[in-house]
DNA sequence: TCCTTTGGTAGCGAGTCGAAACTTTTTAGA
DNA sequence: TCTAAAAAGTTTCGACTCGCTACCAAAGGA
């Protein structure tokens, strides 16, 4: 490997995403509908809309209420209307869909993973976040990125709920915190 | 980024493929096309048949035949009766399929790659390439590597075709030993 | 009040994709 | 040599994604 041109490395990232993608087709599930279940297991209570999965998949409005529709005759996912905003809907994993994700496909593709050195693993991390992040810039994008590393996000030193969103107004707990969030603008 | 456990790194990896699956609809070509052409642009020619797209695509015969009807449809490919094997086609690229690589939108994946600095490509290509290898191997699939690294791949030092194929018993020549391969085992 | 924006749905058409059945050609075995 | 199995492709079918357009209802301004 003495060479690594930029159009080789994105081949490489082309194909393995093809591979993964055919991988996801199990447990009578489709790639997307991993994508789905998997966002609305990280992200925080903001950002359980249909709206914002649209965002996060990069999809239009009709093609994920078809996939969502799909999911929630399955049972996996449920549909709430939102009492503040009556135009929108809640979404939420139902047991059988929290149950599912431990058999998500993507356990597979951590395990090969694994096989990598510890230090290799950090680049690969680094590497991906910051291509990732260039990526979606550039297209005007969210990053839906952690709730923590938000500039809306400020610490309050409370009990029970030591965080709050200055863009919400809303207090914040650790596993808020930690949760993928629609609005989220790094600091 | 003081943590990357083997989920998020995958999950990473997924997301990003989507990414480039959802721009790689360009011109009027669905993914699966550019793919196709990508393919056909660097195999060698033990490899530019259906079969071998096919276990390079990880899809269905009856799929990819589909896709290449609709590649040949277009004016982009095409198929030709092998004369040694008549069971089997010898594709190709038309003038008009090379032209349209110019204007891949791995491209534009490439320039976003371009931000990172040297090494961090270097680790990522290493990184992303082990991966790949790794995966494949577990699905106990082809690894479509370059001619030259080869267990097959000879060298007879002479002029024009400097190199040899001890599988296929075939002459190389220098372009032969880039392209990939069907056939390739790694050394 | 009117008008725009936003969240979501419904229907259409194109096309992927897997599965299975089928044709033709090649290869291997008795 | 005859025959059976394997391999390369094609075709048809059904399910489903996905973009597109049109649509509806609620929310928010001017």
């Amino acid at each position: 490997m003495k060479e690594a041109p930029d159009i080789h490395i994105a081949a490489l990232l082309e194909r393995i995403g093809r591979l993964l993608a055919s991988d996801a087709q199990a447990n009578g599930l489709l790639p997307v509908h991993w994508e789905t279940l998997r966002y609305l297991d990280r992200a925080n209570r903001f950002s359980m809309t249909a709206a914002a999965l649209t965002a996060y998949l990069g999809l239009t409005k009709g093609t994920v209420s078809q996939s969502l529709n799909s999911l929630e005759t399955k049972g996996l996912v449920r549909k709430r209307v939102d009492l503040r905003d009556r135009r929108s809907k809640r979404l939420s994993l139902t047991a059988e869909g929290k149950a599912l994700l431990k058999n998500d496909p993507l356990l597979l593709t951590s395990q090969a993973i694994n096989a990598l050195s510890p230090s290799a693993k950090d680049a690969l991390a680094d590497s991906l976040q910051t291509f990732l992040s260039q990526r979606l810039a550039t297209q005007d994008r969210q990053a839906f990125g952690q709730c923590r590393d938000c500039r809306y996000f400020a610490r309050r030193h409370e009990k029970g709920k030591p965080f709050f969103c200055q863009l919400l107004q809303e207090p914040l707990n650790e596993s808020d915190s930690l949760s993928i969030c629609y609005e989220q603008q790094p600091a």
